[in-house]
DNA sequence: TTACTTGCAAATCGTTTGCGATATA
DNA sequence: TATATCGCAAACGATTTGCAAGTAA
């Protein structure tokens, strides 16, 4: 565990957003002035395959990640990206549900929610004032 | 309407295969070989706008459309890629369940289920042989 | 005829990778 | 000391865009 990886854990543990990698470089650029993008990259993805980080394939082009591993739902502004926790308990039985009806062997599910956070949804109502 | 959007639509409406936009140039290509790459992205993009098309944007990094502009969800291989339609109901009220729980605005949601398909989960099985 | 769309090629964006130098265990 | 990781910069793959020419309504 060398240094950058270290601050790069703590500070995506920290940070609720669900920053996107170059986010989260430009937060850690600020302890580390010298360390690279690449580098963050390379932590994010060895981070993630040790169950450490959470790797965040939402809708959207950029991936996002978040600092907690447990299985979680996530809500997603369709204006800014912005991405919060979801606060809906697990549905572990889907996957039972599912599993009869397929040829495929289930190894988990994600859902997301598709809405505007509060800014934006004040912002849209100002337009009709 | 132009003879390469018509082409675009048509094509993927058959294709249950879900498609990358650079799947569906190859297979549009063999129609009309002058076709660019790029008419295909802005068709499908202006196509989804108007509702006729769905683009998935699911995990993995490359965008995958669909002909079926109706909401359902998805299954998608964890090896391959491939993705298919998940054979279950939609959950319109789980969309109810969080409003009151969040100062999101929820407009929709997005279902993905995970796994290994038949291909890949038997290629997998023959490694333990 | 006029606005929209095309094919082409170059640009852009997020991400990954090869390298020689450096730090960790 | 041996191995993993770093910073840097160049490469990459998917997607988008500017432009002059062509096409649909």
């Amino acid at each position: 565990m060398t240094r950058q990886r270290r601050v790069i854990l703590d500070e995506l543990r920290k940070d609720k957003s669900h920053p996107s990698a170059d986010e989260l470089y430009e937060t850690v650029r600020k302890y580390m002035p010298r360390i690279s993008l690449g580098t963050v990259y390379r932590n994010l993805e060895i981070l993630s395959e040790l169950g450490e980080i959470q790797k965040l394939e939402i809708g959207g082009t950029l991936k996002r990640f978040d600092g907690n591993p447990k299985k979680h739902y996530h809500i997603r502004c369709m204006n800014c990206g912005r991405i919060d926790d979801a606060p809906i308990a697990l549905m572990e039985h889907i996957e039972n549900e599912i599993d009869g009806m397929t040829d495929y062997k289930i190894f988990g599910h994600r859902l997301e929610f598709i809405g505007l956070c509060p800014d934006c949804f004040d912002k849209a109502a100002d337009r009709w004032q």
